[in-house]
DNA sequence: AGCTAAAATGTGATGTTATAACGCTATTTA
DNA sequence: TAAATAGCGTTATAACATCACATTTTAGCT
C-alpha cells in the first residue's frame, strides 16, 4: 500500500510546493506563470503534472472554480468523498471528510444501483470571517 | 412564494424545451447550435438565459462537465442540495435529493461555521446498465 | 555497454467554455 | 414624457483544456 508517494515528473515537486505556499486555489495558468523560471512553457506540462498529483491524492481540483489546491491533510487514505468548503468571498478552502456524509452518499448510490467513483465536492459559501465582515 | 415561474427572456422557453428533449447534458455551445434557427448567434445569449433558468431552479449545471440539464423533478421547493448521479460512460444523469445527505452537509457546515449556499453536487460513476455492459 | 519498448516531455496548434464591454431597444416607474 | 432599469445583440477577448506528433529519457533486458 504505497499511496501518497510523490509521483515522478519534471514539474511535480515545484507545483506541489507552489500550491502549498498559496492559501488560495490556483488555476493551471497561474501555476504555469509561477513556473516559468523553472522552464515551464506550455499548459500541457502543467495539466499533465496536475493529473498525476490528483491521482496520487496530493492535489485536488475544485470542480466549480477550475482551480487547484495542494492537499493539506493526511486523511485521504481510503477516502471516497472529500468535501471542500470554498469561500466565495475570500477564496479560502477548507478540506473535510465526513463519515456520515460519505455513508449517506454511498447508500444513495447503492439504492440507485449507481457505482460512484471517488468524489470531490466543492461547496460554495462564506467562511466565518467573511460572514461577519460582510455584515458591516 | 412564486418559485419555479418561468423567467422571461427571448431564448428561455426554447432552451428549456430543447434541454427537456435531450436525455443527456448539453453544453452551452450545443444549445447555441440548436437554437440557430431561432436567431441565436452568440454564446452570451445562451449563458444569460441559462443563468436565469438556473436561478429559477429550472435547469442545473453539472459542475464537473460544464453542461446543463433541464430539471426533471418537481421536488426542489426548498431544496438546498441536489445530487446528480452522472454516468461517465453513457452520459445519463439522475437527479436526487436526500434528506440524510442534506442534513449531514448542513451539520458539517454548521460545525465549521460555514454558510453554505444551495448546492449542486455532481457525482460521477457508472449507471447500472453501463456497469453490466462494461463487464462484457 | 548496447538494444528496445515504454514512459515522459516539449511544443505548436487547436478546441472548448465563458465573460467583458458597449451600444441599442423595450419596459417600467416617477 | 423623461429618466431609470432591464433585456438584448454583437464583437472581441479571456480563460480553460486537449490534440497530435516529434523528441528525449528511462527502465528492463541480454
Amino acid at each position: 500500500m504505497t499511496e501518497h508517494q510523490i509521483p515522478k515528473g519534471k514539474f511535480i515537486a515545484s507545483i506541489l510546493s507552489f500550491l502549498h505556499d498559496q492559501d488560495k486555489p490556483q488555476s493551471a495558468y497561474d501555476i504555469l506563470d509561477a513556473l516559468r523560471d523553472e522552464g515551464a512553457k506550455a499548459p500541457m506540462q502543467i495539466y499533465r503534472a496536475l493529473a498525476k498529483l490528483e491521482e496520487a491524492g496530493l492535489a485536488h481540483k475544485l470542480p466549480k472554480s477550475n482551480s487547484w489546491i495542494a492537499c493539506h491533510s493526511h486523511h485521504h487514505d481510503e477516502a471516497k468523498l472529500l468535501i471542500l468548503l470554498s469561500c466565495q468571498s475570500c477564496g479560502i478552502v477548507a478540506e473535510h471528510e465526513d463519515k456520515t456524509l460519505q455513508s449517506a452518499l454511498t447508500s444513495l448510490a447503492e439504492k440507485s444501483q449507481f457505482n460512484a467513483l471517488a468524489q470531490t465536492i466543492e461547496v460554495e459559501g462564506a467562511c466565518l470571517p467573511c460572514q461577519t465582515k460582510d455584515k458591516e
